[in-house]
RNA sequence: GCUCAAGUGGCGGAAUUGGUAGACGCGCUGGAUUCAAAAUCCAGUUCUUUCGGGAGUGUGGGUUCGAUUCCCACCUUGAGUACCA
């Protein structure tokens, strides 16, 4: 019997899916494994073959779970809002969801062709209202909470408004925006509902704000910053603007240390953990305060301290009092700006703690010079606030509540002469460095141009030169100013600040290599130390103070920090980096100007688009203040719309539905007509970004048909989250650390049990396609030869010649062998050869017209829809066949290399599909197809059929296999085991080759080797193999099969080729006994005449003999 | 610029802890079968050679009895990222 195999792969997709043979019960004795996809955009393309890779992967795997015993979750839906279907909507008309379907139609024909086993009982669409219910749900809960930064999670809202009764804000450490306003919990109770609704959205994990967002006017929408690449949109390639904004935000940066202490313990690839800790940009270092001129300055009383001091320090940190160790217990969980430290020198004066950022001390009372010391703190502005040993022990809560409190509002200084002004201080400017080694190289300060301080402090004689550069700025965009990165531009401001250790003027300037958006927008300018600020203070004639003992730095700054050793910086002379650090912050934070932080180049993630396929929020707007939609009456279902565009005044698209309010009193969407009534209102007009629903889809698998909820919680708990989740490496800080957010918040709300969704993620490589050339040759007149029309005639005799690949190496032998062909078919004079050139082009041939040896069919090539212009092309063959230039290319419908699947199952079958994909090469690795390759696996699915037939007959005998059968089944066995392990698919294919080619000579038909034979290859070409399974007599499913166990006394050995070597080359082989002691082996190789003729008389020096292994003669 | 990954025949790639470099497949060459083609089967295929050998895993060094594998420097390619202070 002919192997068939369009039969056989419609047969066995028909039985899987009428059997429901892949569907996952929720319930089971085997252990549960889940093995995930990352769900496609169903864009109207089609797959092309660079998409299965990873299905085919995973579905191997998953297959394979499945022969061990596992209860296997293997789901697949798709990421269905979008912009694509959007854009054909704006063009067509048509409405995305139709197009939508459509398209998804066509993904599900091509991937049951391809035999995956997939439970598509429990498939999603992010678009579905089923699905985006339970989005505006998640939606809902972000609303409802708020991020506590004490407990260092996510906490219900009612939490927040409790403590707001009881306490005002003073005692909240929060995650929140910047300008927060303290108040009491009396102030509370007075504000009105409006006002409590504004602070309370300053505290959400969503909330709305005027953003400075990225517009792109191309689309008519924002944009995240993951969506732009290189200052151009990453969909369409159009300009970005900055354009402020009310907008949705989602508070991921409230998570940015846990998403990055998180990727300790998820086996993700490398490069895609470094991608994140990256976009997460965590750096460390200090916020210094520059004093303005102008201000009195504070005396300085300082003492300095040796680096043997700051170490003696840490002794007496570690010996703390019972009263000590019970106060420290609660202030030190206090994080970001109410971080406290312990056992702290100010000036002169050791003090129990101190909160640096909020200028606050708390020490024990009872201290012999509590005056002086509250004087001298005062002074240096700390308020100091001083309890006694019993307090913190019998009553601590009272005592941290007081410390809250006065942390929330602090009292006017005082000294002993009473209330005194301490600093006449008019402004400060705060800097973020993460060098703040270097700051006596500090000898000027840059601000950005839209810095607030910048109009407050420029002098009268520069204003009108500051002016004219910020209004200049402020035009560029900001594609202009990152491509820009050559010019070196700024203006003096005429101010200056103090440097906070040597009180120097310092000339501040504005400049716009400084950014608005990161750290505070202004910078300590260290040009000895950073290429920036050394640029600028050259280009602009500004000191170049050298603080680096023994550098050159009259070319450039020095930017090393190993080994460098800091000079004429004062305390810090003399110290190398890590301990400069480690001084100059301690230093910072004795003396008030400054104090050790972490930032985060992380920003909150804008959340509202301006368009018309996504999620509608659950939002309607009463007086201004977003109102959440009840959960009851979830979904909020997107509304029709005539046009997909912005409405005339600049609405997004939802802006045209005529059917788009609230009815607060008959809980519905209703027309808008009805606005008029006092309980109708507006709904939102932005959707959800796109990375919304695919932000929590893996858990909607766990139980995706529930109604009642997100996913249950016992199906939560059984699937947990993600064995294995395969895609691609560009959703890295996109979809991929979104995901891990919401699952943290989620789990932070006690609705999933886990805080990271997918314990192992694989990136597959993407397969480039094998691009076909041709050489096009050109004419053109000379341009000295021009003579009007007589030439014209001359070009249009001419027709196109393409010429094969190898006939020419140089241009002037492709121009030469043309001139001679149009010569010799009579299309030209060769008195005219002279007046004309050739130019050679090369153009794209479609890939499915040349075969495996690089010829082209040439009259399918003249023939070909897209080759119109070609149809009478003449073409120079060689050898009587046209050969094209291979070029390997990113798959691209413009490139003409996209092979299509479809095309590929029906010649040659799934089956082969899928061990081809798997063959070319590592799963994670970038790899071009080239379609020719395709014969090898198919040939061995021919060779594998073979086995089990006699002729026409299946022939499979029940005797006992051999020794030889049984090795070769057995070390199939184990390599293709540890290979898949590996997730080292394209070896175990060379090892079904190797097996079938072995079993072929053997001439095997034993049942006892063709049997397991099946199961071990079912993974990989499982329509086969459940054809072959069933011939053997099986009536059920081969996927329900246990895997063979491998058993290493079939591999068993008693002799072994020696490889022979000379000082660890090669020579000759010799098969020994594997019994033989070592002093037997070397004594049988030296005494073995090849040795003796290798070494040609010359004494070996050592014999190096590794049993079982080599054995090495040196000498 | 910075970070990461990778360089092995004509091509895709193999060599899991340092131990016979080039498995397996494509392509190519020759042969069998065939009227012919497709398909199938057999043999060969890293380079070089005076047919004894010799050289060889991007380049140059190092460690080792022995290095594709480990270390250092450099070159090239790919990916990500960037006035991030």
């Amino acid at each position: 019997m002919q192997y068939n195999h369009i039969e056989i792969e419609n047969k066995w997709q028909k039985f899987w899916a009428e059997n429901q043979t892949f569907k996952a019960s929720n319930k089971s004795d085997k252990p549960k494994y889940y093995v995930l996809d990352m769900f496609p955009y169903p864009s109207g393309a089609g797959l092309h073959v660079g998409h299965p890779l990873g299905y085919i992967a995973s579905d191997i795997y998953a297959r394979y779970k499945r022969h061990k015993g596992f209860n296997v979750l293997h789901p697949q839906g798709y990421d269905s809002f979008g912009l694509p279907a959007e854009q054909y909507a704006i063009q067509t008309g048509q409405h995305p969801a139709k197009t939508t379907e459509e398209n998804i139609a066509t993904y599900r024909r091509q991937l049951d062709t391809i035999g995956f086993s997939f439970d598509w009982s429990r498939e999603v669409r992010t678009s579905s209202t089923e699905y985006y219910k339970w989005t505006q749900w998640i939606f809902i809960q972000l609303f409802n909470s708020w991020y506590n930064k004490d407990s260092d999670k996510a906490e219900d809202i009612s939490s927040l408004i409790s403590t707001f009764k009881k306490e005002g804000n003073r005692t909240i450490n929060a995650e929140v925006g910047e300008d927060v306003k303290s108040f009491s919990s009396e102030e509370w109770k007075i504000f009105s509902k409006r006002e409590q609704e504004e602070i309370l959205l300053q505290y959400r994990l969503t909330f709305l704000s005027d953003t400075q967002v990225n517009w792109c006017p191309e689309l008519g929408t924002v944009l995240a910053n993951d969506e732009i690449v290189n200052g151009v949109s990453e969909r369409g390639g159009h300009p970005v603007i900055r354009k402020k904004m009310t907008q949705w935000s989602m508070r991921i940066s409230a998570y940015a240390q846990r998403l990055l202490d998180g990727l300790e313990k998820i086996d993700w690839p490398q490069p895609l953990k470094d991608s994140q800790t990256n976009w997460i940009g965590r750096s460390q270092g200090a916020m210094v305060s520059f004093d303005v001129d102008g201000s009195t300055s504070s005396e300085n009383l300082e003492v300095k301290m040796s680096y043997k001091d700051l170490e003696a320090l840490k002794e007496v940190r570690l010996n703390l009092s019972k009263a000590e160790a019970i106060l420290w217990d609660e202030l030190k969980n206090k994080k970001g700006v109410s971080k406290f430290r312990k056992k702290y020198t100010i000036g002169p004066f050791l003090v129990d703690y101190v909160c640096l950022a909020k200028h606050m001390i708390v020490e024990f009372s009872g201290k012999e010079d509590e005056i002086e010391r509250t004087n001298f703190f005062a002074k240096k502005g700390f308020n100091v606030l001083r309890f006694t040993n019993e307090e913190a022990i019998e009553n601590i809560l009272e005592v941290v509540s007081k410390i809250n409190n006065a942390l929330q509002f602090p009292s006017p200084l005082k000294t002993e002469k009473g209330v005194e002004k301490i600093a006449n201080i008019t402004h400060k400017i705060d800097v973020f460095t993460t060098r703040p080694d270097t700051i006596f190289g500090v000898s000027f300060m840059t601000l950005a141009p839209e810095h607030e301080l910048v109009s407050k402090i420029v002098t009268a004689a520069q204003k009108e030169e500051v002016d004219a550069y910020i209004k200049a700025t402020a035009k560029r965009s900001e594609r202009d100013r990152m491509a820009d990165v050559k010019t070196i531009s700024g203006v003096f401001t005429g101010a200056y600040a103090l440097h906070p250790f040597t009180r120097e003027k310092v000339q501040i300037w504005i400049g716009d290599y400084v950014l608005a958006n990161y750290g505070t927008g202004a910078v300590m300018a260290v040009p000895c130390g950073d290429q920036r600020d050394y640029d600028f203070a050259k280009h602009f004639n500004i000191p170049i103070p050298n603080i680096f003992k023994g550098v050159d730095i009259s070319e450039s700054a020095h930017v090393d920090k190993d080994g460098t050793v800091i000079a004429n910086s004062d305390f810090l002379s003399g110290l190398k980096y890590e301990k400069a650090l480690k001084l100059a912050i301690f230093e910072l934070e004795k003396r008030g100007v400054g104090y050790g932080k972490i930032n985060y180049r992380l920003r909150d993630a804008v959340f509202s688009r301006q368009r018309y396929w996504g999620e509608p929020f659950p939002v309607y707007y009463k007086d201004g203040m977003p109102q959440m939609i009840a959960e009851k009456h979830l979904p909020i279902v997107l509304p029709e719309v005539e046009k997909y565009l912005p409405t005339e005044d600049g609405k997004p698209p939802l802006g045209n539905a005529k059917e788009w309010a609230w009815d607060s009193r008959g809980k519905k969407v209703v027309s808008n007509e009805k606005l008029k009534n006092k309980t109708v209102y507006p709904l939102e007009l932005n959707t959800m970004p796109g990375w919304a629903g695919s932000s929590w889809y893996f858990n909607r698998y766990m139980d995706a048909s529930n109604s009642e909820q997100f996913a249950s919680k016992e199906s939560l708990e059984y699937w947990k989250e993600v064995d294995l989740y395969i895609g691609g490496s560009e959703h890295a800080t996109g979809h991929l650390l979104y995901a891990r957010f919401w699952q943290k918040f989620l789990f932070d709300k006690g609705i999933v049990p886990v805080d990271e969704f997918a314990k192992k993620l694989i990136n597959q490589g993407m397969i480039l396609g094998t691009s076909a050339f041709v050489f096009k040759a050109t004419p053109f007149i000379k341009s000295d030869c021009f003579t009007a029309h007589a030439s014209e005639g001359i070009l249009q005799k001419i027709p196109t010649v393409i010429v094969s690949k190898n006939l020419f190496n140089s241009e002037e032998e492709f121009e030469v062998l043309v001139k001679n062909y149009l010569v010799d078919k009579g299309f030209l004079n060769q008195d005219n050869a002279d007046s004309i050139m050739i130019v050679k082009s090369v153009v794209h041939a479609d890939v499915s017209l040349v075969n495996a040896s690089d010829d082209l069919d040439v009259d399918g090539f003249r023939n070909h829809p897209l080759n119109q212009d070609y149809k009478n092309a003449e073409f120079i063959l060689e050898d009587g066949v046209y050969k094209v230039a291979r070029e390997v290319e990113k798959m691209s419908k413009s490139k003409y290399n996209v092979v299509n699947p479809d095309a590929i199952c029906e010649e040659y079958g799934a089956d082969a599909l899928r061990l081809f994909e798997m063959f070319l090469g590592p799963l994670e690795q970038a790899k071009p197809w080239k379609t020719s390759g395709i014969s090898g696996v198919s040939s061995f699915l021919k060779k594998l059929w073979k086995l089990y037939f006699n002729g026409e007959t299946l022939e499979v005998s029940d005797s006992e296999p051999t020794k030889e059968e049984l090795k070769t089944l057995h070390k199939t066995i184990k390599k293709v085991e540890e290979d898949i392990e590996n997730f080292s698919f394209n070896t175990s294919v060379s090892t079904f080759m190797i097996a079938v080619n072995e079993l072929t000579i053997l001439k095997c038909n034993k049942r006892q080797i063709l049997e397991p034979l099946a199961i071990l290859v079912s993974p990989y070409a499982p329509h086969i193999a459940e054809e072959l399974w069933s011939l053997l007599g099986n009536k059920t499913s081969i996927s329900t099969a246990d895997f063979p166990i491998f058993n290493p006394k079939y591999l068993l050995e008693s002799s072994k080729n020696y490889p022979i070597s000379f000082n660890g080359k090669m020579r000759f082989t010799l098969e020994l006994s594997l019994d033989l002691s070592k002093e037997e082996i070397e004594k049988t190789v030296l005494e073995n005449e090849k040795t003796i003729a290798q070494l040609a008389g010359r004494l070996p020096k050592k014999v190096i003999v590794v049993p079982g292994k080599i054995v090495n003669i040196v000498g």
